[in-house]
DNA sequence: GTAGTCACTGACATCGATGTCAATAGCTCC
DNA sequence: GGAGCTATTGACATCGATGTCAGTGACTAC
């Protein structure tokens, strides 16, 4: 690889020249400069960035660390936060934690290694993760999900209030008997959307049954076989709150698998959308996330930081739209267009 | 942050015995070297991976440049190759192409100037930019598309055969117009399994048809387009091969807003599979690749290269597998079990 | 004519880790 | 006892880009 000492050469100057030259920062003959740029091209420079970031000790990358790649929710995310850093200069890198503390910290320690510009995690892990970050002075926003006891940069959706909407949507479809899947303790966002849903039920003037809360992963198989499990309790519930969407996919499944009618005999709603939720039948009511300005709103916050290292920590909270679909509704209450309209062919024969 | 000097001082020797020390490539006096290890702890060090990386002119980061972070195909994919990365000592960033040459471009260059250990990359651009990466003399594996005209280590799956496979199996089930939607010309998977498509109609006597023919863009959009371009037309097709997993979806999506049939009036089979394709009415028959296997089949082959940057490059081709669900099956040519699965509703009722 | 200002340039130190080389000490062998 | 060897250690150069500082020449102001 060629280095700026080649081009200095070939143009007949010092290096200093070429970087002066190349970055814009002082004043360079026209003439001179000229010469550089020649030499640039000719020789196909490109600065080498690893050198570049020791002297200035920071680098023009950010580490996105998203909890599930597999999860689309975090894909779109990803894209708003892109739009935004490149905008600003930087390149974003994504690193998949995948649910597994384990392999988070990994990529925390390789965020701190190579010495980041700055990190967006969203974190399924412990809070000293992102302590350790904050330390050794990288910029760091949380997004998604709230770190306990740490005062950092967040993004986050209005969970309580997505999942109370959800929850009261669900009694007042009629569902009698109304259960949550939601998950890890000790994420924020499963706590966040239990509270909800718990807020809803209690403001509708239900008692609390615990026998009706399912801790899953946030993945398909858990939601799967926590529906399973509850569809085998005693008094088994007529209708479920899923804390995100992969939970919800594995839900229906169980229920599908289960012969069990939707909407009609068993509503459900889930948290965060799901592509192509149009096509799956029947349909899925969500509360949709607004996933790209998570991802954009991230970014800003990001990018403030990095300008003002020393301003003091925010926090926003954006808001959740509940979309309802055939998933629950049933045909009762549905709108007189359900039957006609080619999109919608709920299951009311059974 | 602390540097090697930092705890060098407090173990009270140089920074050299501290990098042996650390690297454990030389031998030091088992007292010192409980010293240095101690110090280390004490301070928290951590190597700075920027300045390891300049003194090594190497970087222990993979970069991984996918066309679609938004394509569940990719991140399956990402799996396969974080898992062997990690045991070979690696990290993975990924990058997200997004189908656009120009920021894969970029993407390139960052690799380029960060002097990555290595690149897997799925390019939707020019072969062009994979040379560059080459000549500067990163190890770099193609993966899923192959590069024109560059000689580097490859990973694909048989796509003429998965399409072919696919088109007879439309043509075996009575379909007697079949269309095919496929990707960009520029891209080697879209032409493949063009050819195919082709190889399959000629195969069972049938004339060529280039009105049958769309040319989309790999995402959903462009599926539904092309979808619906194929239904406006004179002589309109009674089945369709799309050419993969998101154009799939967009065809159906079209199909269900047209009204039309799926699969008594209409079959379609989509290549590489979608998450979910079960809880999709109909379930959607695809050609299923081994996307994990794709992942960790390129990670080894960067493994071989950086060890031996002289080898020769191979090209490795896995087999895909053709999954029969709904879409494709008419009525008249199910299985006997068809209508009383609870998971089956097929839409007999047209 | 001289002091002062300005634009421009190159030499040099620096970022932090590591490879190289020479120096030292301890040992064996004859 | 001295040559020869090994194990261990630190000083120093190095990777490539860039910030700093001093120096040069041209120009203006008095």
């Amino acid at each position: 690889m060629t280095t700026i000492y080649d081009v200095a050469r070939r143009a007949g100057v010092s290096a200093a020249t070429v970087s002066r030259v190349l970055n814009g920062r002082a004043s360079v003959d026209p003439e001179l400069a000229a010469r550089v740029r020649q030499a640039a091209e000719d020789l196909d420079y490109r600065p080498n960035a690893v050198a570049r970031s020791l002297r200035r000790s920071r680098t023009s990358l950010w580490a996105v660390i998203i909890s599930d790649i597999g999860n689309p929710f975090f894909t779109s995310m990803v894209r708003g936060v892109e739009d935004v850093a490149q905008e600003a200069g930087f390149s974003v890198v994504l690193c998949n934690g995948d649910e597994d503390p384990e392999k988070e910290a990994r990529y925390v320690a390789a965020a701190l290694a190579e010495r980041m510009a700055g990190v967006i995690i969203s974190s399924s892990g412990r809070p000293a993760l992102i302590s350790r970050l904050v330390q050794a002075g990288i910029p760091v926003v949380a997004i998604d999900r709230q770190p306990r006891g740490v005062d950092v940069d967040t993004v986050l959706v209005d969970n309580i209030h997505g999942a109370e909407q959800a929850t009261t949507h669900l009694v007042g479809s009629g569902y009698r008997r109304i259960a949550c899947i939601t998950g890890p303790r000790r994420i924020s966002t499963a706590m966040q959307r239990l509270r909800g849903y718990q807020k809803a039920l209690t403001a509708s003037g239900r008692s609390r049954d615990d026998d009706l809360i399912r801790y899953a992963d946030f993945r398909e198989e858990g939601g799967y076989r926590a529906m399973a499990s509850l569809l085998e309790t005693d008094e088994p519930p007529d209708a479920v709150f899923a804390a995100n969407n992969l939970m919800t996919v594995g839900a229906v499944e169980c229920l599908v698998d289960n012969g069990v009618e939707v909407p009609d005999r068993f509503g459900i709603v889930g948290f965060d959308d799901i592509p192509w939720a149009d096509l799956v039948r029947p349909s899925l009511s969500t509360v949709a996330q607004p996933t790209y300005d998570l991802g954009r709103t991230a970014a800003s916050l990001l990018v403030e930081r990095i300008a003002d290292p020393a301003k003091a920590p925010s926090t926003v909270v954006l808001r959740t739209e509940l979309r309802v679909r055939e998933s629950s509704a049933p045909s009762a209450g549905q709108p007189s267009d359900a039957d006609d309209s080619p999109r919608r062919r709920s299951s009311t024969t059974g």
